[in-house]
RNA sequence: GGAGGGGUACCGAAGCGGUCAAACGGGGCAGACUGUAAAUCUGUUGGCGUAGCCUUCGCAGGUUCGAAUCCUGCCCCCUCCA
């Protein structure tokens, strides 16, 4: 397929270099780029991802994200799915050896992942391989051959290995091969650039090495910043809870992105966004004046995200349900409901805290109490500050925990 | 194989015979305020129709009026030496 630029080389460098936090060596991808142009051969841009979780969130998206803008722009990209890979466990930037997994727990994962990925990229026009096609072939002897390519002491210089091997934390043996069959990757599919997280930095350099003695010419290594969670500290992850899930449905992530730290805007907006950054650092400049209000800024931020994994439409239903919801204190019109059956009650009555219990407003009755107590239940908007109270049920009533749990009751 | 360290609530981490449903921090939840589910402040954070009771500090027993704390056995994790 040939390479027919559609945007200036300075807007497709400008393009390229948005969100990069390093891209190595610099000059060679300008190089690479021009001579795609002049040969019209579109570049080899690989990503390479461990299926390791079942859900994914915007952190993992980022160098997704970054591919789909190689693939507007006409390059071919390719998707490696490292189901041998990630039954070895990748140890960047880890400070314990991640746990293995088993080859068909990866290709389970690998399917989801599959699912959530091409919700933005273009299936047709993605290489998609396993790493299993070439790393199960390899012999023993192939393997050690890999080995002598890299020595003990560029190992230890890594950050996270120095660290572990500091402080007396086990590195396995299997941990060092890692970086190898990442890098054994890159020869295979004949990579021009490689993308990645900045924690992939020494397994893109190992690409280069891998590539150059086998004759080819080493990738490019492009890597973005790690995504800050919800939370605007630590990078966004399950584990600290800080993320904002693919699988989240639109008004949950809008409300999310609404939730961040504003400094973090300016961070999303760069990377999720495809918001041109001189309107950005406009904006910015407009809010740390003080002549522009966060909140709007922040709003169009959360539009544009949502919009991007779920569509304009969504996105604009999902901001009407927050200006309606959360700014403005309203109920919804979708509130799920609850029917409350005759036997749950006692002369047309049902104590309250049961039936914040039963409606799933409360995990226990001790919450339910404690929601009461503290004022956060609500019956059509009237507020309920006795635990004790045996509601008169009434059909089609509306009651609220917090401020956007609800439920609309049902007799029968 | 030998030596040592450890398993406490959602997470981290104190407690080492009673005053422990268990300090403190984080997270969560609620309220106030606000510009949003930002920030800040306050409260709350095992279960039970709750001035009381029940279950919880790796598991199973034991000592004791009384055990997260002491003893015995078992399981699991980690480090060092080999």
């Amino acid at each position: 397929m040939a390479y027919v630029p559609t945007v200036s080389l300075e807007e497709e460098l400008e393009l390229i270099r948005r969100g990069a936090a390093e891209i190595f060596p610099e000059g060679e991808l300008e190089r690479k780029v021009i001579r795609a142009r002049e040969e019209g051969r579109p570049l080899r841009v690989k990503l390479g991802v461990d299926p390791t979780a079942s859900d994914l969130h915007l952190g993992h998206m980022i160098p997704i994200l970054k591919l789909k803008q190689f693939q507007d722009l006409g390059h071919q990209v390719i998707l490696i799915i490292g189901d041998y890979t990630a039954t070895v466990g990748d140890p960047s930037g880890r400070n314990k050896a991640r746990p293995q997994l088993s080859h068909e727990q990866v290709l389970e994962y690998a399917k989801h992942y599959e699912d959530q990925v091409f919700r933005i990229l273009d299936r047709e026009r993605t290489e998609v391989v396993r790493n299993g096609e070439w790393l199960s072939k390899l012999t023993f002897a192939d393997v050690i051959r890999l080995l002598s390519t890299m020595t003990l002491a560029r190992m230890l210089e890594r950050e996270d290995f120095a660290n572990r091997y500091r402080s007396q934390v086990p590195i396995s043996l299997h941990e060092l091969v890692y970086p190898l069959m990442q890098g054994y990757d890159s020869v295979m599919v004949r990579a021009d650039i490689e993308l990645g997280g900045t924690d992939q930095k020494f397994n893109i350099l190992v690409g280069r090495d891998l590539q150059e003695r086998a004759g080819m010419e080493p990738q490019v290594g492009i890597c973005n910043p790690l995504l800050l969670g919800t939370d605007g500290k630590e990078k966004m992850s399950k584990s600290l809870g800080n993320t904002i899930a693919l699988a989240d449905p639109p008004e949950e992530m809008y409300g999310k992105v609404m939730s961040i730290p504003d400094d973090l805007m300016w961070m999303y907006f760069e990377l999720i966004t495809d918001v041109p950054l001189a309107k950005v650092a406009e904006l910015r400049r407009g809010v740390e004046e003080g002549s522009l209000h966060p909140k709007p800024v922040k709003q169009r931020l959360a539009r544009e995200i949502v919009a991007r994994f779920y569509g304009a439409e969504k996105a604009a239903g999902a901001e009407a349900y927050f200006d309606r919801v959360v700014t403005a204190g309203e109920i919804p019109d979708d509130v799920p409901e609850h029917r409350v059956l005759p036997d749950q009650l006692k002369e047309g009555r049902i104590w309250i805290v049961r039936l914040l219990v039963d409606a799933g407003l409360a995990a226990s009755n001790g919450e339910a109490r404690r929601l009461i107590v503290q004022g956060g239940v609500k019956i059509n908007g009237q507020p309920v500050t006795d635990a004790s109270l045996d509601w008169p049920v009434q059909d089609g009533a509306v009651v609220q925990a917090g401020k956007r749990k609800f439920a609309r009751v049902r007799l029968g």
